[in-house]
DNA sequence: TCCTGATCATTA
DNA sequence: TAATGATCAGGA
């Protein structure tokens, strides 16, 4: 099976890709693309992210965008287990600690980045070998009003109080579906971020993640629609 | 058993 | 350092 690797041109066309994938299992994906397959996810966490976004013709890069910014859409592997359910939370984007004048719901890049998801369920379970995972049925997702609704709350909760010096006591139990947690490759990785005093002090940096709950809740709302 | 906090690889 | 792609794993 040969898959075309360059930038699709439509939504259209991004979706009838990713649907291809369907059913496929990653050892073969990974032999057709020429990538090594590791045993486990231990030390590639990101390895199945990269490799369908290899088919996609996501562009590779450290931009804080999204995967396709002329479609205007997000690219997100959603682990889940036989159930369907999300196995980890969803990593959207790095949050801002500091200079957070005139930074608002509305231009933000947690609203920008879920606007409209591509979302990919990949099977997920540790005790399957690697190799013979398979990837699921891709579906296309915009908030519903109720939920953007949810998502800004949470957002300008968690917002609030990194502007008000206190990002170090944020919990990953706040948040209906967006929590904030440690995004670092260790304890050694420090960003400035206001400090109780109003001044900047060095934290670990934060990510926006969306709760397992959200993301279930999402896939059921696919499911009860077929 | 599940979730939070910690961590891994790579690129620029 | 900061962004991307995330999952790991011990403690609650």
């Amino acid at each position: 099976m040969t898959m075309a690797l360059s930038r699709p041109d439509t939504i259209d066309e991004l979706f009838e890709r990713a649907s291809a994938l369907a059913g496929q299992r990653f050892a073969d994906l990974a032999a057709n693309a020429r990538l090594p397959i590791p045993k486990d996810l231990r030390r590639d966490k990101g390895w199945v992210g990269m490799l369908l976004e290899h088919y996609l013709g996501a562009t590779a890069g450290s931009k804080p965008i999204q995967d396709f910014p002329e479609l205007g859409v997000e690219l997100k592997t959603l682990p889940v287990d036989a159930a369907g359910k999300p196995l980890e939370t969803t990593f959207v984007c790095v949050a801002p600690l500091t200079q957070l004048d005139g930074v608002n719901w509305n231009t933000s890049n947690v609203r920008n980045k879920l606007q409209c998801v591509l979302w990919l369920p990949i099977d997920g379970r540790r005790e399957i070998p690697l190799a013979d995972r398979v990837v699921g049925s891709a579906f296309i997702w915009q908030p519903s009003a109720e939920q953007q609704l949810v998502l800004q709350n949470d957002w300008e909760e968690h917002m609030d109080r990194i502007a008000l010096g206190q990002v170090e006591s944020i919990s990953a139990r706040q948040g209906t579906a967006l929590q904030i947690r440690p995004k670092a490759a260790d304890g050694s990785v420090v960003t400035d971020a206001i400090g109780p005093d109003g001044g900047l002090i060095k934290v670990r940096p934060r990510g926006f993640y969306l709760k397992k709950s959200f993301t279930e809740q999402i896939i059921q709302q696919v499911f009860n629609a077929i």
